[in-house]
RNA sequence: GGCGGGAUGGCAGAGUGGUUAUGCAGCGGCCUGCAAAGCCGUGGACGCCGGUUCGAUUCCGACUCCCGCCUCCA
Protein backbone atom coordinates (compact mmCIF):
# COMPACT_ATOMS: atom_id res chain seq x y z
CA UNK A 1 0.00 0.00 0.00
CA UNK A 2 1.34 3.48 -0.86
CA UNK A 3 0.81 6.40 0.96
CA UNK A 4 1.96 10.02 0.08
CA UNK A 5 1.47 13.44 2.37
CA UNK A 6 -1.12 15.34 0.76
CA UNK A 7 -0.46 19.20 1.60
CA UNK A 8 -3.94 19.70 1.27
CA UNK A 9 -4.43 17.85 4.35
CA UNK A 10 -1.00 17.81 5.59
CA UNK A 11 -1.26 13.96 6.20
CA UNK A 12 -0.12 10.87 4.70
CA UNK A 13 -2.88 9.45 3.33
CA UNK A 14 -3.47 5.79 1.32
CA UNK A 15 -3.11 7.01 -2.29
CA UNK A 16 -6.04 5.74 -4.13
CA UNK A 17 -5.79 6.58 -7.94
CA UNK A 18 -9.28 7.92 -9.42
CA UNK A 19 -8.97 6.05 -12.28
CA UNK A 20 -7.87 2.19 -11.67
CA UNK A 21 -4.25 1.70 -12.34
CA UNK A 22 -3.67 4.89 -13.62
CA UNK A 23 -1.96 8.19 -12.34
CA UNK A 24 -2.63 11.67 -13.82
CA UNK A 25 0.34 13.37 -12.57
CA UNK A 26 0.86 17.84 -13.11
CA UNK A 27 4.16 18.81 -12.16
CA UNK A 28 5.30 22.77 -12.31
CA UNK A 29 8.09 23.06 -14.52
CA UNK A 30 10.15 26.00 -14.96
CA UNK A 31 10.18 29.23 -16.11
CA UNK A 32 12.76 29.12 -19.35
CA UNK A 33 14.48 32.67 -19.25
CA UNK A 34 17.90 31.03 -17.85
CA UNK A 35 19.51 28.28 -16.84
CA UNK A 36 18.58 25.47 -14.55
CA UNK A 37 19.27 25.92 -10.97
CA UNK A 38 19.87 23.19 -8.21
CA UNK A 39 16.90 24.38 -7.49
CA UNK A 40 14.82 22.65 -10.09
CA UNK A 41 16.86 19.93 -10.40
CA UNK A 42 15.25 18.53 -7.57
CA UNK A 43 11.86 18.98 -9.21
CA UNK A 44 12.65 17.50 -11.96
CA UNK A 45 15.01 14.68 -10.07
CA UNK A 46 12.13 14.43 -7.27
CA UNK A 47 9.45 14.03 -9.61
CA UNK A 48 11.08 11.44 -11.97
CA UNK A 49 11.47 9.18 -9.76
CA UNK A 50 7.68 9.49 -8.52
CA UNK A 51 6.51 8.88 -11.99
CA UNK A 52 8.98 5.85 -11.52
CA UNK A 53 7.98 4.45 -8.60
CA UNK A 54 4.36 4.73 -10.03
CA UNK A 55 5.21 3.17 -12.59
CA UNK A 56 7.11 0.24 -10.97
CA UNK A 57 3.79 -0.26 -8.43
CA UNK A 58 1.97 -1.03 -11.47
CA UNK A 59 0.05 2.19 -12.86
CA UNK A 60 -0.02 3.57 -16.13
CA UNK A 61 1.07 7.32 -15.52
CA UNK A 62 0.74 9.91 -17.18
CA UNK A 63 3.44 12.66 -16.09
CA UNK A 64 2.84 16.13 -17.76
CA UNK A 65 5.26 19.14 -16.70
CA UNK A 66 4.11 22.54 -18.44
CA UNK A 67 7.01 24.91 -19.58
CA UNK A 68 5.96 28.66 -18.83
CA UNK A 69 7.08 30.26 -21.79
CA UNK A 70 6.09 33.70 -21.89
CA UNK A 71 5.92 36.35 -18.63
CA UNK A 72 7.59 39.28 -17.80
CA UNK A 73 10.84 38.10 -16.97
CA UNK A 74 10.97 36.49 -20.65
CA UNK A 75 9.86 39.36 -21.92
CA UNK A 76 12.28 41.99 -20.18
CA UNK A 77 15.82 39.53 -20.65
CA UNK A 78 14.48 38.70 -24.31
CA UNK A 79 14.26 42.73 -25.02
CA UNK A 80 17.96 43.25 -22.71
CA UNK A 81 19.10 40.53 -25.17
CA UNK A 82 17.83 41.97 -28.34
CA UNK A 83 16.26 38.73 -29.40
CA UNK A 84 12.81 37.43 -29.98
CA UNK A 85 11.05 35.83 -26.75
CA UNK A 86 10.79 33.00 -28.79
CA UNK A 87 14.72 33.00 -29.45
CA UNK A 88 15.33 33.34 -25.52
CA UNK A 89 12.90 30.70 -24.58
CA UNK A 90 13.67 27.92 -27.09
CA UNK A 91 17.18 28.00 -26.32
CA UNK A 92 16.50 27.55 -22.64
CA UNK A 93 14.31 25.03 -23.41
CA UNK A 94 17.09 23.08 -25.29
CA UNK A 95 19.32 24.05 -21.94
CA UNK A 96 16.88 22.38 -19.65
CA UNK A 97 16.13 19.47 -21.41
CA UNK A 98 20.30 18.54 -21.46
CA UNK A 99 20.38 19.23 -18.13
CA UNK A 100 17.26 16.95 -17.06
CA UNK A 101 18.76 14.19 -19.45
CA UNK A 102 22.24 14.49 -17.89
CA UNK A 103 20.65 13.70 -14.44
CA UNK A 104 19.09 11.16 -15.64
CA UNK A 105 15.22 12.17 -15.44
CA UNK A 106 13.17 10.62 -18.00
CA UNK A 107 10.69 13.35 -20.46
CA UNK A 108 7.57 14.01 -19.24
CA UNK A 109 4.70 12.65 -21.26
CA UNK A 110 3.86 15.67 -22.06
CA UNK A 111 5.73 19.07 -21.88
CA UNK A 112 2.74 21.87 -22.83
CA UNK A 113 4.05 25.19 -23.26
CA UNK A 114 2.13 28.12 -22.16
CA UNK A 115 2.02 29.96 -25.72
CA UNK A 116 0.54 26.64 -27.01
CA UNK A 117 -2.56 26.90 -24.73
CA UNK A 118 -3.74 30.33 -25.12
CA UNK A 119 -7.10 29.76 -27.00
CA UNK A 120 -7.78 26.75 -23.56
CA UNK A 121 -6.96 30.05 -21.24
CA UNK A 122 -9.11 32.31 -23.13
CA UNK A 123 -12.10 29.87 -22.64
CA UNK A 124 -11.37 29.75 -18.55
CA UNK A 125 -10.99 33.17 -17.87
CA UNK A 126 -14.20 33.29 -20.19
CA UNK A 127 -15.85 30.91 -18.03
CA UNK A 128 -14.76 32.59 -14.59
CA UNK A 129 -16.23 35.80 -15.87
CA UNK A 130 -19.14 34.25 -16.99
CA UNK A 131 -19.57 32.67 -13.46
CA UNK A 132 -18.76 35.98 -11.45
CA UNK A 133 -15.46 34.87 -10.34
CA UNK A 134 -13.41 37.15 -12.25
CA UNK A 135 -13.96 40.98 -13.75
CA UNK A 136 -12.19 43.05 -16.15
CA UNK A 137 -10.35 45.69 -13.90
CA UNK A 138 -10.45 49.62 -14.86
CA UNK A 139 -6.51 49.03 -15.65
CA UNK A 140 -8.38 46.93 -18.47
CA UNK A 141 -6.97 43.48 -17.27
CA UNK A 142 -8.93 40.84 -16.18
CA UNK A 143 -8.86 39.64 -12.25
CA UNK A 144 -10.26 36.83 -10.27
CA UNK A 145 -11.79 37.77 -7.29
CA UNK A 146 -10.82 35.91 -4.11
CA UNK A 147 -13.36 37.12 -2.02
CA UNK A 148 -15.92 34.88 -3.70
CA UNK A 149 -14.03 31.97 -3.97
CA UNK A 150 -15.22 30.85 -0.55
CA UNK A 151 -12.24 27.70 -0.23
CA UNK A 152 -9.40 30.37 -0.78
CA UNK A 153 -6.36 29.84 1.25
CA UNK A 154 -7.39 25.84 2.29
CA UNK A 155 -4.28 24.65 0.35
CA UNK A 156 -1.76 26.97 2.11
CA UNK A 157 -3.64 27.75 5.44
CA UNK A 158 -3.98 31.40 4.88
CA UNK A 159 -7.16 33.58 5.26
CA UNK A 160 -7.64 37.02 3.70
CA UNK A 161 -7.31 38.74 6.59
CA UNK A 162 -4.37 37.18 7.44
CA UNK A 163 -2.88 37.84 3.96
CA UNK A 164 -4.25 41.37 3.96
CA UNK A 165 -1.89 42.24 7.28
CA UNK A 166 0.81 40.99 5.73
CA UNK A 167 0.69 43.08 3.07
CA UNK A 168 3.99 43.96 1.56
CA UNK A 169 3.23 45.60 -1.68
CA UNK A 170 1.24 48.82 -2.76
CA UNK A 171 -2.16 48.25 -3.70
CA UNK A 172 -3.17 48.28 -7.48
CA UNK A 173 -6.21 50.23 -7.08
CA UNK A 174 -7.39 48.91 -10.73
CA UNK A 175 -8.33 45.75 -8.16
CA UNK A 176 -11.17 45.29 -6.03
CA UNK A 177 -9.54 43.34 -3.18
CA UNK A 178 -5.22 43.78 -2.94
CA UNK A 179 -4.94 39.91 -3.16
CA UNK A 180 -7.32 39.75 -6.54
CA UNK A 181 -4.92 38.59 -9.13
CA UNK A 182 -4.64 39.31 -12.76
CA UNK A 183 -5.52 36.67 -15.19
CA UNK A 184 -5.31 38.29 -18.24
CA UNK A 185 -3.40 41.41 -18.75
CA UNK A 186 -3.66 43.59 -21.52
CA UNK A 187 -0.74 44.58 -24.01
CA UNK A 188 2.13 47.19 -23.53
CA UNK A 189 3.79 48.45 -26.81
CA UNK A 190 5.93 46.37 -28.17
CA UNK A 191 4.93 43.27 -26.23
CA UNK A 192 4.44 39.84 -28.03
CA UNK A 193 0.14 39.75 -27.56
CA UNK A 194 -3.05 37.22 -28.50
CA UNK A 195 -6.61 38.96 -29.37
CA UNK A 196 -9.32 37.71 -26.89
CA UNK A 197 -12.44 39.05 -26.44
CA UNK A 198 -10.82 41.67 -23.54
CA UNK A 199 -8.56 43.30 -26.06
CA UNK A 200 -5.01 42.29 -27.38
CA UNK A 201 -2.96 40.76 -24.35
CA UNK A 202 -1.19 37.74 -22.93
CA UNK A 203 -2.13 35.44 -19.61
CA UNK A 204 -1.26 35.51 -16.15
CA UNK A 205 0.61 32.81 -14.87
CA UNK A 206 -1.84 31.26 -12.68
CA UNK A 207 -4.55 30.96 -15.54
CA UNK A 208 -1.61 28.55 -17.62
CA UNK A 209 -1.50 25.18 -15.39
CA UNK A 210 -5.52 25.19 -14.57
CA UNK A 211 -5.58 25.32 -18.41
CA UNK A 212 -2.95 23.05 -19.10
CA UNK A 213 -3.50 20.47 -16.67
CA UNK A 214 -7.05 20.57 -17.99
CA UNK A 215 -6.37 20.27 -21.27
CA UNK A 216 -4.27 17.49 -20.93
CA UNK A 217 -5.32 15.78 -17.87
CA UNK A 218 -9.16 16.66 -17.20
CA UNK A 219 -11.24 18.48 -15.01
CA UNK A 220 -9.80 16.49 -11.73
CA UNK A 221 -6.73 14.67 -11.86
CA UNK A 222 -4.92 12.49 -9.09
CA UNK A 223 -1.65 14.48 -8.41
CA UNK A 224 -0.46 18.26 -8.41
CA UNK A 225 3.43 19.07 -7.71
CA UNK A 226 5.93 21.47 -7.78
CA UNK A 227 8.21 23.52 -5.08
CA UNK A 228 6.99 24.61 -1.66
CA UNK A 229 7.25 28.14 -3.12
CA UNK A 230 4.41 27.49 -5.26
CA UNK A 231 1.70 26.59 -2.78
CA UNK A 232 1.44 29.98 -2.04
CA UNK A 233 0.18 32.10 -4.04
CA UNK A 234 0.36 29.60 -7.35
CA UNK A 235 -1.31 26.56 -6.26
CA UNK A 236 -4.01 28.52 -4.64
CA UNK A 237 -5.03 30.13 -7.18
CA UNK A 238 -4.72 27.47 -9.66
CA UNK A 239 -7.37 25.48 -7.00
CA UNK A 240 -9.51 28.91 -7.26
CA UNK A 241 -9.42 29.20 -10.79
CA UNK A 242 -10.45 25.59 -12.11
CA UNK A 243 -12.93 25.10 -8.78
CA UNK A 244 -14.45 27.83 -9.42
CA UNK A 245 -15.07 27.18 -12.93
CA UNK A 246 -15.87 24.15 -12.52
CA UNK A 247 -17.62 23.88 -9.28
CA UNK A 248 -16.12 20.49 -9.35
CA UNK A 249 -12.74 19.12 -7.31
CA UNK A 250 -9.57 19.98 -9.08
CA UNK A 251 -6.71 17.64 -7.58
CA UNK A 252 -6.58 14.71 -5.22
CA UNK A 253 -3.16 14.73 -3.69
CA UNK A 254 -1.07 18.02 -3.43
CA UNK A 255 2.81 17.59 -3.39
CA UNK A 256 5.62 19.67 -2.60
CA UNK A 257 9.48 19.25 -2.62
CA UNK A 258 11.36 21.19 -0.16
CA UNK A 259 13.83 23.61 -0.83
CA UNK A 260 17.42 23.55 -1.72
CA UNK A 261 19.53 25.86 0.42
CA UNK A 262 22.64 27.33 0.47
CA UNK A 263 24.74 28.08 3.69
CA UNK A 264 20.98 27.58 5.22
CA UNK A 265 19.22 30.12 3.07
CA UNK A 266 16.97 29.07 0.62
CA UNK A 267 18.36 28.50 -3.35
CA UNK A 268 16.70 31.55 -5.14
CA UNK A 269 17.06 33.25 -8.17
CA UNK A 270 16.12 36.46 -6.72
CA UNK A 271 18.77 36.37 -3.38
CA UNK A 272 21.10 35.14 -6.47
CA UNK A 273 23.00 32.34 -4.77
CA UNK A 274 22.14 29.76 -6.89
CA UNK A 275 23.97 27.39 -8.72
CA UNK A 276 23.51 26.40 -11.99
CA UNK A 277 23.20 22.60 -12.64
CA UNK A 278 26.01 23.02 -15.11
CA UNK A 279 28.48 24.66 -12.88
CA UNK A 280 27.79 21.57 -10.63
CA UNK A 281 28.57 19.22 -13.17
CA UNK A 282 31.58 20.99 -13.96
CA UNK A 283 33.27 19.36 -10.90
CA UNK A 284 30.86 16.34 -10.25
CA UNK A 285 29.20 13.54 -12.25
CA UNK A 286 26.20 14.15 -12.48
CA UNK A 287 24.79 10.98 -10.73
CA UNK A 288 26.24 12.37 -8.18
CA UNK A 289 23.99 14.99 -7.68
CA UNK A 290 21.05 12.51 -8.37
CA UNK A 291 22.02 10.38 -5.78
CA UNK A 292 22.99 13.77 -3.33
CA UNK A 293 19.18 14.39 -4.23
CA UNK A 294 17.61 11.48 -3.72
CA UNK A 295 19.77 11.29 -0.11
CA UNK A 296 17.07 13.02 1.52
CA UNK A 297 13.76 13.36 1.74
CA UNK A 298 11.81 15.00 -0.89
CA UNK A 299 10.12 17.30 1.77
CA UNK A 300 12.91 18.11 3.68
CA UNK A 301 15.30 20.63 3.29
CA UNK A 302 18.32 20.06 1.71
CA UNK A 303 21.78 22.12 2.08
CA UNK A 304 23.79 22.32 -1.50
CA UNK A 305 27.79 22.73 -1.02
CA UNK A 306 30.73 21.08 -2.49
CA UNK A 307 31.83 19.39 0.75
CA UNK A 308 27.67 17.55 0.98
CA UNK A 309 28.51 16.90 -2.94
CA UNK A 310 31.70 14.89 -2.40
CA UNK A 311 30.15 13.09 0.42
CA UNK A 312 27.77 11.93 -1.89
CA UNK A 313 30.43 11.35 -4.35
CA UNK A 314 32.20 8.93 -1.56
CA UNK A 315 29.10 6.57 -1.13
CA UNK A 316 28.05 6.70 -4.18
CA UNK A 317 31.83 4.84 -5.13
CA UNK A 318 30.51 2.60 -2.12
CA UNK A 319 28.15 1.28 -3.86
CA UNK A 320 30.01 0.99 -7.30
CA UNK A 321 33.21 -0.67 -5.66
CA UNK A 322 31.10 -3.24 -4.71
CA UNK A 323 29.84 -3.94 -8.34
CA UNK A 324 33.25 -3.51 -9.72
CA UNK A 325 33.36 -7.09 -10.02
CA UNK A 326 30.68 -8.14 -11.49
CA UNK A 327 29.98 -7.78 -15.48
CA UNK A 328 27.00 -6.06 -15.83
CA UNK A 329 26.79 -7.47 -19.30
CA UNK A 330 25.82 -10.98 -17.82
CA UNK A 331 23.75 -10.00 -15.21
CA UNK A 332 20.55 -10.42 -17.55
CA UNK A 333 16.97 -9.01 -16.98
CA UNK A 334 16.32 -6.55 -13.73
CA UNK A 335 13.62 -8.87 -12.48
CA UNK A 336 13.16 -8.11 -8.70
CA UNK A 337 11.96 -10.46 -6.71
CA UNK A 338 9.84 -8.35 -4.22
CA UNK A 339 9.82 -11.36 -1.40
CA UNK A 340 13.18 -10.90 -0.76
CA UNK A 341 14.10 -9.11 2.21
CA UNK A 342 16.01 -6.52 1.32
CA UNK A 343 13.60 -6.12 -1.86
CA UNK A 344 11.10 -6.01 0.52
CA UNK A 345 12.51 -3.12 3.00
CA UNK A 346 13.37 -0.99 0.02
CA UNK A 347 9.48 -1.52 -1.44
CA UNK A 348 8.44 -0.80 2.14
CA UNK A 349 10.43 2.76 2.27
CA UNK A 350 9.18 4.34 -1.05
CA UNK A 351 5.46 3.49 -0.07
CA UNK A 352 6.10 5.07 2.90
CA UNK A 353 5.89 8.59 1.16
CA UNK A 354 9.03 7.81 -1.03
CA UNK A 355 11.49 7.47 1.64
CA UNK A 356 13.89 7.68 -0.41
CA UNK A 357 16.96 7.69 2.44
CA UNK A 358 15.31 4.81 3.32
CA UNK A 359 15.21 3.11 0.56
CA UNK A 360 18.78 4.11 0.03
CA UNK A 361 20.00 2.55 2.99
CA UNK A 362 18.89 -0.87 2.13
CA UNK A 363 21.08 -0.54 -0.60
CA UNK A 364 23.97 -0.10 1.29
CA UNK A 365 22.87 -2.91 3.60
CA UNK A 366 23.27 -4.73 0.54
CA UNK A 367 26.51 -3.59 -0.57
CA UNK A 368 27.77 -4.52 3.19
CA UNK A 369 26.06 -8.70 2.34
CA UNK A 370 27.63 -8.27 -1.05
CA UNK A 371 31.30 -7.75 -0.01
CA UNK A 372 31.13 -10.30 2.58
CA UNK A 373 29.43 -13.05 0.29
CA UNK A 374 30.28 -12.31 -3.12
CA UNK A 375 26.72 -13.79 -3.90
CA UNK A 376 26.25 -12.65 -7.64
CA UNK A 377 22.63 -12.62 -7.06
CA UNK A 378 22.64 -9.96 -4.66
CA UNK A 379 24.74 -7.75 -7.22
CA UNK A 380 21.58 -8.36 -9.73
CA UNK A 381 19.56 -7.09 -7.14
CA UNK A 382 21.76 -4.07 -6.04
CA UNK A 383 21.27 -3.06 -9.37
CA UNK A 384 18.02 -3.56 -9.67
CA UNK A 385 16.97 -1.63 -7.02
CA UNK A 386 19.13 0.99 -7.79
CA UNK A 387 17.60 1.13 -11.46
CA UNK A 388 14.44 2.07 -9.33
CA UNK A 389 15.82 5.32 -8.47
CA UNK A 390 17.39 6.14 -11.83
CA UNK A 391 21.29 5.18 -9.98
CA UNK A 392 24.06 2.63 -10.62
CA UNK A 393 23.20 1.94 -13.92
CA UNK A 394 26.66 2.29 -15.60
CA UNK A 395 29.77 0.19 -15.73
CA UNK A 396 31.63 0.69 -12.51
CA UNK A 397 35.07 1.33 -14.00
CA UNK A 398 32.80 5.00 -16.13
CA UNK A 399 32.51 6.23 -12.87
CA UNK A 400 35.23 4.93 -10.64
CA UNK A 401 37.84 5.60 -13.43
CA UNK A 402 36.32 8.80 -14.37
CA UNK A 403 38.45 10.77 -16.80
CA UNK A 404 37.32 14.52 -15.67
CA UNK A 405 40.08 16.72 -15.30
CA UNK A 406 42.26 14.37 -15.26
CA UNK A 407 45.88 15.25 -16.52
CA UNK A 408 46.90 11.58 -17.30
CA UNK A 409 45.80 9.44 -20.19
CA UNK A 410 44.76 6.08 -19.52
CA UNK A 411 48.16 5.04 -21.32
CA UNK A 412 50.19 6.54 -19.09
CA UNK A 413 48.37 5.33 -16.42
CA UNK A 414 48.46 1.84 -17.97
CA UNK A 415 51.87 2.29 -18.82
CA UNK A 416 52.96 3.33 -14.93
CA UNK A 417 50.91 0.75 -13.50
CA UNK A 418 52.79 -1.72 -15.65
CA UNK A 419 56.17 0.04 -14.38
CA UNK A 420 55.05 -0.54 -11.16
CA UNK A 421 53.98 -4.34 -11.50
CA UNK A 422 57.08 -4.54 -12.80
CA UNK A 423 59.09 -3.39 -9.42
CA UNK A 424 57.31 -5.03 -7.34
CA UNK A 425 58.14 -8.31 -8.78
CA UNK A 426 61.54 -7.58 -8.94
CA UNK A 427 60.82 -6.29 -4.68
CA UNK A 428 61.67 -2.70 -5.83
CA UNK A 429 59.36 -1.39 -3.65
CA UNK A 430 60.92 1.66 -3.28
CA UNK A 431 60.74 2.51 -7.21
CA UNK A 432 57.15 0.74 -6.95
CA UNK A 433 56.03 3.23 -4.36
CA UNK A 434 57.67 6.18 -5.68
CA UNK A 435 55.63 5.25 -9.10
CA UNK A 436 52.36 5.07 -6.72
CA UNK A 437 53.20 8.31 -4.93
CA UNK A 438 53.19 10.15 -8.40
CA UNK A 439 50.10 8.69 -9.61
CA UNK A 440 48.66 9.78 -5.93
CA UNK A 441 49.14 13.23 -6.82
CA UNK A 442 47.68 13.35 -10.02
CA UNK A 443 44.35 12.01 -8.17
CA UNK A 444 44.85 8.10 -8.76
CA UNK A 445 44.35 5.73 -6.30
CA UNK A 446 45.62 2.27 -6.95
CA UNK A 447 44.15 -1.12 -6.10
CA UNK A 448 46.40 -4.16 -5.80
CA UNK A 449 43.76 -7.24 -5.90
CA UNK A 450 44.31 -10.42 -6.45
CA UNK A 451 47.09 -10.23 -9.19
CA UNK A 452 45.77 -7.43 -10.50
CA UNK A 453 45.86 -4.01 -10.28
CA UNK A 454 43.30 -1.42 -10.81
CA UNK A 455 42.99 2.42 -10.51
CA UNK A 456 40.36 4.57 -9.40
CA UNK A 457 39.92 8.32 -8.77
CA UNK A 458 40.60 9.23 -5.47
C1' G B 1 2.45 40.54 12.72
C1' G B 2 -0.32 36.03 10.46
C1' C B 3 0.30 31.05 8.63
C1' G B 4 3.41 26.73 7.92
C1' G B 5 7.86 23.61 8.63
C1' G B 6 12.21 22.41 11.51
C1' A B 7 15.92 21.58 15.73
C1' U B 8 19.17 14.00 15.82
C1' G B 9 26.25 11.90 17.20
C1' G B 10 32.38 15.67 13.88
C1' C B 11 29.39 16.26 9.00
C1' A B 12 25.15 14.63 5.98
C1' G B 13 20.59 12.33 6.96
C1' A B 14 16.35 8.52 8.25
C1' G B 15 13.52 6.59 12.06
C1' U B 16 11.36 4.93 16.60
C1' G B 17 7.48 4.91 23.19
C1' G B 18 11.95 0.23 25.63
C1' U B 19 16.24 -3.47 20.95
C1' U B 20 22.41 -1.09 15.26
C1' A B 21 19.37 3.56 10.60
C1' U B 22 22.56 4.45 6.58
C1' G B 23 26.80 7.15 4.34
C1' C B 24 31.29 10.14 5.07
C1' A B 25 35.00 11.14 8.73
C1' G B 26 37.57 8.91 13.61
C1' C B 27 39.67 4.85 16.51
C1' G B 28 41.44 -0.62 17.14
C1' G B 29 42.16 -5.18 14.44
C1' C B 30 42.35 -8.59 9.94
C1' C B 31 44.16 -8.58 4.98
C1' U B 32 48.60 -6.19 2.25
C1' G B 33 55.79 -5.77 1.05
C1' C B 34 53.43 -1.05 2.41
C1' A B 35 48.97 0.93 0.83
C1' A B 36 44.02 1.11 -1.35
C1' A B 37 39.49 -1.52 -1.36
C1' G B 38 36.99 -4.86 1.73
C1' C B 39 35.90 -7.33 6.34
C1' C B 40 35.50 -7.53 11.92
C1' G B 41 35.08 -4.49 16.20
C1' U B 42 34.34 0.42 18.43
C1' G B 43 33.48 5.57 20.54
C1' G B 44 29.89 9.40 19.69
C1' A B 45 22.80 11.66 19.44
C1' C B 46 18.27 13.04 19.68
C1' G B 47 17.65 22.20 21.26
C1' C B 48 15.83 23.81 26.55
C1' C B 49 12.16 23.16 30.68
C1' G B 50 8.03 20.75 32.55
C1' G B 51 4.06 16.82 32.04
C1' U B 52 1.94 11.80 30.72
C1' U B 53 4.28 6.77 31.26
C1' C B 54 7.17 1.29 34.49
C1' G B 55 10.07 3.74 30.58
C1' A B 56 10.32 9.48 25.82
C1' U B 57 14.82 11.40 21.24
C1' U B 58 9.80 9.51 19.91
C1' C B 59 3.30 11.67 22.90
C1' C B 60 1.44 16.64 25.34
C1' G B 61 2.45 21.88 26.92
C1' A B 62 5.63 26.22 27.49
C1' C B 63 10.35 28.32 25.91
C1' U B 64 14.66 29.38 22.73
C1' C B 65 16.66 29.37 18.01
C1' C B 66 16.39 28.44 12.60
C1' C B 67 13.86 28.27 7.86
C1' G B 68 9.84 29.19 4.41
C1' C B 69 5.32 31.72 2.62
C1' C B 70 2.40 36.33 2.97
C1' U B 71 6.04 40.14 -3.89
C1' C B 72 8.48 36.89 -9.05
C1' C B 73 10.67 32.25 -7.50
C1' A B 74 11.09 24.80 -8.11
Amino acid sequence: MLKLFNTLTRQKEEFQSIEPNSVRMYVCGMTVYDLCHVGHARVMVVFDMVRKWFETSGYDVTYVRNITDIDDKIIARARDNEETYQQLTSRFIDAMNQDAASLGVVRPDIEPKATENIPQMIELIGALISKGYAYVGESGDVYYSVSLFEKYGQLSGKTLEDLRAGERVEVDLAKKHPMDFVLWKTTKPGEPSWSSPWGDGRPGWHIECSAMSERYLGKYFDIHGGGQDLQFPHHENEIAQSEGAHGAGFVKYWMHNGFVRVDNEKMSKSLGNFFTVREVLDKFDPEVLRFFILRAHYRSPLNYSDKHLEDARLALSRMYTALKDFDPASQGSLTIDWQHAFAHRFKEAMDDDFNTPEAISVLFDIVSELNRSGDVSLAYLLRALAAELGLLDREPALFLQSREGLEMSSEEIDAMIVARDEARSKKDFKEADRLRDELTAAGITLEDSAGKTTWRRA
